[in-house]
DNA sequence: GGTATTTGATTAGGATTCCTAATCAAAACC
DNA sequence: GGTTTTGATTAGGAATCCTAATCAAATACC
């Protein structure tokens, strides 16, 4: 027992301000390389986003999946249609909604700016692999837990797929199983954003 | 060995992604909040940034600080000062600078704002104690290598502080000791931001 | 001492981000 | 058919963010 215990802010709370820190540093960041990127933060964010999923999105998806709204995203992608990264198509069944998608150069550009972000692969880099595989797991459990607090949405993470099995394997080292990819696979592999996900039943 | 380790994204990396997907929920929730809080994420960020330091600080204090611009850091300064939370005085030792101090009404609503992202730390409550501490940790040391990249800036940590003395107190669960407050600590007490922070010489 | 450079803060200018509220058209409902 | 809901956009405005230029005070240099 030390002093410390006694005048510390709870560390739960401490955990969260040293989160926002990071994440102040990768705001700034992206705005820092925005001019030598040609791209704003925003701008990225959708043609990453773009680049995850598969098929054609929806205004609406893009606008949930950066938790911004609809306006924003909105002005946003008239950029990037702008300088050509984007398509607008207009074939989906519904006729009021748009069916985003990369151009070629926007694959390109997305897959550029995908490398960026190193400086904070490098900061991960500094910690042992067994703690990347803690801090991963964990930060999966609390994307989780915001997601079911209605604070985040759109993530597609294995633990909310259908295609999970939790600990459905004799493996030590990869104790789920994922039956689209008929693999075992451990925490370790837990997908934050899976192409193939498919939202289990809610029960 | 599992399928996933041949088809996965680097761990790192998925790392550098789920704390990006954190990031972006911390700026649009305070986004969300800036209505009902009367003030928006920056303006908040420096709230919280003047209650931390002690005595007054600088413009350029606060623009590093937060890690934007001068002049951005001069507007949403100034519109604080309209709004009656923080006071610029002139009593430096250069007249060219100003000392930038909490108001009683900037006090309160620093406190007040920061009981606001709850949400946050309840995530973090979702881990368990023993989890919390590595992943407290493991943030302390990305926080240190990104300062040391030069990818942050102003951090005050016990790690690079004078008062800080690393495995020197026999006490198992605080092997560290802080001279400043005579007494042994450990990861867990290690801060992110200490107001008695002195930098250590760095020979 | 007197000029020249540096430094702290601000202003100027402009693009982007972000919101809410109001619109418009297509779809879905009754 | 008529009403309501829904997807996207427009309108309007405040805040965030940058770089470049400016101004005044402090410092350095001769």
């Amino acid at each position: 027992m030390s002093t410390f215990d006694a005048i510390s802010e709870p560390l739960d709370r401490r955990v969260g301000a040293a989160l926002g820190r990071i994440g102040m540093a990768l705001r700034n960041h992206a705005w820092r390389g925005a001019e030598a990127q040609r791209l704003t933060p925003t701008q990225g964010d959708i043609l990453a986003f773009l680049r995850m999923r598969s098929g054609p999105q929806r205004l609406a998806d893009v606008a949930d999946g950066l938790a911004v709204s609809r306006p924003t995203a909105c002005d946003a992608v008239a950029t990037l249609v702008r300088k050509g990264l984007i398509a607008k198509e207009k074939n989906d069944k519904d006729r009021r909604a748009i069916a985003l998608r990369l151009t070629v150069d926007g694959v390109w550009e997305a897959d550029r700016i995908a490398r960026w972000p190193d400086f904070l692969t490098r900061a991960v880099g500094a910690l042992s692999p067994g703690d990347q595989e803690t801090v991963y797991r964990a930060l999966l459990t609390m994307i989780s837990a915001l997601e079911s607090s209605g604070d985040m949405a759109g993530a597609r993470m294995c633990a909310t797929c259908c295609h999970f099995r939790p600990d459905a394997s004799d493996d030590p080292r990869a104790p789920h199983r994922c039956e689209h990819f008929a693999s075992p696979l451990g925490d370790r592999h837990l997908r934050l954003d899976c192409a193939e996900y498919v939202p289990a039943a809610t029960t």
